[in-house]
DNA sequence: AATAAATAGTTCTAATGCGAACTAAATATG
DNA sequence: CATATTTAGTTCGCATTAGAACTATTTATT
């Protein structure tokens, strides 16, 4: 339809407005000195008793392979610790020390309120739109993977 | 509303999203043996007479300095050649090379076809929607951003 | 014209990001 | 029980990524 688009108009703006977000966040998270995973983490394990490194992938999204190196220099931060599991000899729990506990307390309302100002003009229903929008558009990405002529269908 | 969500709830459906989608993309341009940016630069520059770092930047949202280097890359792959301006002593102008010509003749249609599998069940009206929503996340990013108490309201 | 300010690319640093290979421990299978 | 397979994290290699500092050139200002 549009020629001189490179990727379909949609998808291209599926990436534009993930760069804005993410851009829009960041401003308010380098102000605390933390990358913006660095801060996922950190308000992932905020009220929670720690979690497995396969668990903090699942919710923040981070590969394995990134989240060691991510932990890592949170803990030379002092903000959280690794603890070897007492019930499975492989897994390691990430937990935040006090001081990231207080981190967490002083800061993670004040960065909900900073993103929470993005949806100002937005009705519930809105944010059911676009949750749905987003949502749709996941799981048809996810049917034309399984269509892909593999069978590993999950 | 969720307590266990560490972003909002949509957004973090974003970032999934948008992560799957990047993903799917994947999967066919790493069969080019070429990254995702690599490739986005490929039909960029595909069908135009080449255009600068700048413009080039703008249209795939890569910053100039991951650019140098990304666009050095392709250029060592023979894709892609820096041509200085001949208006501008401050420009280059990247190209395709002949035989970066043909990869994206050869290429684009396959990736387009695999592209547009992802909306196989949308209707032209569930496309408009999606953009739409996108659309008006992206701005009210801005918003956001701008009454940050800034005034670099652009 | 001379200087100041803006612009285009490059270079540099630190931190993801992904994927593959690797180690150690747990589970499945015979 | 012994072996094979799976799973959890780590490590490594390569390529982005953003942002800041830097160079060369152009445009604005006076």
């Amino acid at each position: 339809m549009n020629p001189s688009s490179t990727f379909p108009t949609v998808l291209r703006e599926l990436l534009r407005t993930h760069q804005t977000f993410l851009s829009y966040a960041a401003t308010h998270v380098h102000t605390l000195d933390l990358t913006l995973p660095q801060f996922d983490i950190i308000i992932t394990l905020g009220n929670t008793a720690g979690m497995t490194f396969k668990k903090l992938g699942e919710e923040t999204l981070i590969t394995k392979g990134t989240l060691t190196g991510v932990i890592s220099r949170l803990e030379e931060k002092a903000l959280v610790q690794r603890v070897a599991s007492e019930t499975d000899g492989r897994s390691q729990i990430v937990r935040l020390t006090a001081e990231g506990e207080s981190l967490y307390e002083r800061t993670f309302p004040e960065h909900l309120a900073f993103i929470y100002r993005i949806f100002n003009d937005y009705s519930q229903e809105d944010i059911a739109i676009l949750e749905a929008a987003l949502l749709r558009l996941r799981n048809a990405v996810i049917t034309a993977r399984n269509q892909d002529g593999s069978d590993d269908v999950i």
